[in-house]
DNA sequence: TAACTGTACTAACACATATAGTACAGTTGA
DNA sequence: TCAACTGTACTATATGTGTTAGTACAGTTA
């Protein structure tokens, strides 16, 4: 279920936006599925159309979904590949927190632990 | 040495909060030593001095450094500690990326790397 | 006393975000 | 064909945050 937090530092088309990858790389939303409108998902998460087309503008633009006047958004094909290859730059901001955490004296079993534990929720 | 990054979206008060913080706990700064003035860093760092009176501020909030009128800024005793505290926000931080991570299908192992290396550079 | 220190304001500006409204052209299905 | 949908593009406005600028005041120090 896609939510935004508009009290949130992270903009709300940021937020769309994960929330979409996030859709399609667990599979709710698959390959050529069709996405709600611009308009109609302006309507269930209570923001301005034109804050949801920032974020659909974005996905097209790196490839992930394809937009098609007239027709509509689709989950593009190869979408969890492209979303995959954006997310490593992930595992740098990753590295950064853990060497705040080094300098600062936090044991690495603290972070491994951190990071296993994230992986056992899956 | 303390650097700011104007173009960073993390804001620059943020960023001389986290400069201070990283060479008291470095030891380039150690209990009771006496920061730069207000004034001073705003020249060093080509900044506003209410840039870093907001840092400063912050910082005396948080029991890290004690500001005196008329005397100046000084690092608070137990400051380490009191920033360790604060660091172990990151750990969660950390989770959440791990979490984004997994979801995406990324191995554990190579983000289990990024952490170490972090280490080791240490 | 002079020169420094932190503190506390107000005002203004830049920028990003978000909202509001309008318009237009392409697609679809009745 | 035509109505209802779709994405796209644009202007204008409001808002919040960050930053700069300037001023003023009181405490400390040499």
């Amino acid at each position: 279920m896609l939510v935004v937090d508009k009290m949130s530092r992270i903009p709300i088309y940021e937020q769309i936006e994960e929330g979409i990858k996030r859709e399609i790389v667990t599979g709710v939303l698959k390959e050529c599925d069709q996405l709600p409108s611009i308009r109609e998902l302006s309507i269930i998460l209570a923001t301005n159309p034109n804050t949801v087309q920032k974020a659909f503008m974005e996905l097209d633009r790196a490839g992930i979904i394809v937009s098609t006047p007239g027709r509509g958004c689709f989950v593009a094909e190869n979408a969890v590949d492209k979303i995959r290859e954006g997310l490593k730059s992930k595992i740098d901001e990753i590295k950064e927190l853990a060497e705040a955490l080094a300098n600062a004296g936090i044991e690495e079993k603290s972070v491994l632990e951190a990071v296993k534990s994230a992986y056992k929720a899956k």
